[in-house]
RNA sequence: CGCGGGGUGGAGCAGUCUGGUAGCUCGUCGGGCUCAUAACCCGAAGGUCACAGGUUCAAAUCCUGUCCCCGCAACCA
């Protein structure tokens, strides 16, 4: 073992992403969270540290049989497909994990039964008659509480029937004051502080116990319970084990389990910070080190999802704008726990600013300087004054500092930190002025002083950034002419190239992008959103009919016939009266005349439309829709209105007039 | 009184835990340089840190209250 151990700490750390569950391709938030646990892993690699990084994806419960099913595979086969398709991206990505779980492995299925066994041993699995109103129509469970006074199905209003089913619980509940002890001795469990407080709120009141079983004979795609095959284990158990089984599995949890990091997003929470340490505490497992929980990716301001049309491929963007790039902007961009927006304008911008003007262009200036003045090879310092001495310490400064950043996860900041340094070689040049110097025989020295503080402030900034831009800062060092794997020390010492290395310039590191071609495109980009590009491709291969359907642009809905159609009665109607519904802030209760009927139609416009000019309005509506009632209130039918791509809803209008009650075909 | 996050120069954000003259990037205006990716460097304009009280020698930061925005949850048939 080597007596430096001034930049090793050689402790292990054991980070994990959450395993995502494979019913989609991986979005941006997948991508983020995985690209943060590469980065935080990279920077301990550098440390020195014993690194194990885990990823993997959950393959079971019922939403996976159904999608196999819909995509005529079987379950193995589908999550195959899906997993390997998880895998390619992380590779994209440069995603560089020690191990992939999937939870359908066996070494995962034997780890999970063998812990269910020892907490149903000790008593805190218990078989419960799942005490459960269910309604039919609903097909869910109702709690007293959601019930109301009249104990009727609040959506449908009919009676709901007793239910139970064999299921088993785990006595979670019993945990709940040890659980809380936990938090309240250790703060920084999960961190940051404000999901650490959400925590403890939830846990101020009872918890109740986890429903952990389904009967099998319902979801077959799951790991039967070793003491009763009948049922399989639901969600839970089997998911969030996998972080203990993928080390346990190999033999591997007394070196790494004490010191697991996970990192989730803030919607899993709940099962990361209250179910997972009580599970852990039963079986007797000790618990986790951190539980790091970040933001959301804003998508231009709004959330993310799939009926927006606004999921960002991490993949496109990647292609579009360099790995390297990508990563870069999601560590400097985002404070680590809260909320971040993404626009493709600001991503431009922070590659253009901070990576090609500052960084790339230091290391073109620079090379392009040796080039001239010294062929190209790097020259012994000469003296160091003032400025050089304060540049060379402006960067030596930073390591201990990265130390602390990197711990408490201010990646954001820990980057603005070798910005700034690299900004400050930049202003080093023109201060001191080199191509000035070149003319005087008599300030050789001096230059050399210039050119080698330049080049070791651009190996020293490529050695810091290495974790989040491994790909180019490998590439910066290759043209410096040194060593692709550099460890943290290498950022410690203002001497690491050697006198007489010959340096390899190259194509810019980061090519600057064309602000102005990108808001163009954006803009002709903006009217065909949500284009599949490759739609055409199959009709295209079809060679035997002459007359093939014309391709469609957008994600349609399955084909239906007119008989399908003409089973909707879409009517006319005029609305005669309309108010805020007075339980609900995104509800209007409208009536409306259909013909001679009159009819309260209940619809989520508020946010779009005041209620004073929809009256007199003549409107489009689904007449025979099956009546529901919404927050108290029955509506009798659907009015139709198109949703723009902002989500901003505009309703359907006749162009010429025509009577309250007439038919729409 | 459902849960949570946020309100800081034109834009986007950091700083709030651990009070000590308000900071970064972009943008704007003026200047410099010419080694470099129309880049880099300097200077300037621009903020009562949402509002009101309180604690303190000192508050963006701690306490109390109010207003506004955004998620989540209950409802968008």
């Amino acid at each position: 073992m080597s007596s430096d151990r001034s930049t090793t700490d050689g402790g292990a750390f054991y980070a994990t992403t959450p395993i995502f569950y494979v019913n989609a391709e991986p979005h941006i938030g997948h991508a983020y969270t995985t690209i943060l646990v590469d980065v935080a892993t990279r920077y301990r690699r550098l440390a020195g540290d014993d690194v194990y990084f885990l990823t993997g994806t959950d393959e079971h419960g019922e939403n996976i049989q159904k999608a196999a099913d819909a995509a005529g595979m079987s379950p193995q086969a589908y999550t195959d497909r899906v997993a390997g398709a998880f895998r390619d991206a992380w590779d994209k990505l440069d995603i560089r994990y020690d191990a992939f779980i999937r939870t359908t492995e066996e070494r995962h299925k034997k780890v999970v039964r063998e812990v269910l066994q020892r907490v149903y041993d000790q008593g805190d699995i218990i078989y419960g008659e799942y005490g459960g109103l269910y309604c039919v129509r609903c097909e869910r469970y109702y709690t007293e509480k959601e019930l109301g006074d009249d104990g009727l199905c609040p959506q449908h209003e009919i009676a709901p029937e007793y239910r139970s089913e064999a299921n088993y619980f785990f006595r979670m509940e019993k945990y709940r004051p040890w659980l809380r002890e936990q938090l309240e001795t250790n703060p920084d469990l999960i961190r940051p502080a404000g999901y650490r407080s959400e925590v403890l709120s939830m846990l101020k009141e009872p918890i109740g116990d986890l429903s952990i079983s389904r009967p099998r004979s319902r979801v077959p795609w799951g790991i039967p319970l070793p003491w009763d095959e009948e049922h399989v284990t639901y969600v839970w158990f089997d998911a969030l084990i996998n972080y203990y089984s993928a080390v346990a599995s190999e033999g591997l949890e007394d070196r790494y389990w004490p010191h697991v990091e996970h990192f989730i997003a803030k919607d899993i929470v709940k099962p990361h910070g209250v179910f997972w340490p009580t599970m852990l505490k039963a079986a007797g497992i000790p618990l986790y080190q951190h539980l790091n929980v970040h933001g959301y990716w804003l998508i231009e301001d709004r959330k993310m999802s799939k009926s927006l049309g606004n999921v960002v491929r991490p993949l496109d963007l990647a292609e579009r704008y360099g790995n390297d790039a990508f990563r870069y902007f999601l560590m400097r961009d985002m404070t680590f726990g809260l909320d971040a927006s993404f626009h493709e304008l600001g991503l431009a911008e922070r590659i253009n600013s901070d990576l090609a003007n500052d960084l790339g262009n230091l290391l073109n200036r620079t090379l392009g300087m040796l080039g001239k003045y010294r062929d190209g090879v790097v020259p012994a310092f000469g003296p160091l004054d003032d400025a050089a001495t304060e540049l060379r310490d402006a960067f030596l400064a930073i390591p201990p500092r990265l130390r602390r950043q990197i711990e408490e996860l201010q990646f954001d900041r820990a980057i603005a930190g070798v910005m700034e340094a690299v900004r400050k070689a930049n202003k080093y040049v023109s201060d001191a002025a080199p191509w000035q110097l070149a003319k005087d025989p008599e300030a050789s020295d001096r230059l050399d002083t210039v050119l080698r503080s330049c080049l070791e402030a651009l190996r020293c900034a490529s050695v810091l950034l290495d974790p989040v831009l491994p790909g180019k800062m490998a590439e910066l060092r290759r043209q410096l002419g040194t060593d692709a794997n550099v460890t943290l020390a290498d950022a410690e010492r203002w001497d690491g190239l050697p006198d007489g290395t010959v340096t390899q310039r190259g194509d810019p590191l980061f090519p600057r992008i064309d602000l102005h071609a990108l808001k163009a495109t954006m803009e002709g980009a903006a009217s065909t959103a949500g284009a599949v590009p490759d739609a055409s491709a199959d009709g295209a291969a079809a060679t035997d009919d002459a007359d093939p359907a014309p391709p469609v642009a957008f994600e349609q809905k399955p084909e239906i016939d007119i008989d399908a159609f003409a089973k909707l009665d879409l009517r006319v109607g005029e609305v005669i009266a309309c108010e805020a519904h007075p339980k609900a802030d995104r509800l209007l209760v409208l009536t409306v005349r259909v013909g001679t009927d009159e009819r309260t139609i209940v619809s989520g416009i508020r946010e779009h439309y005041a209620p004073e000019e929809l009256v007199g309005r003549k409107v489009v509506i689904i007449a025979n829709l099956a009546p529901v009632k919404l927050r108290g209130v029955w509506s009798q039918g659907m009015v139709l209105s198109a949703e723009d791509p902002d989500g901003r809803l505009s309703l359907v209008a006749l162009h010429r007039d025509a009577p309250a009650g007439s038919e729409v075909r």
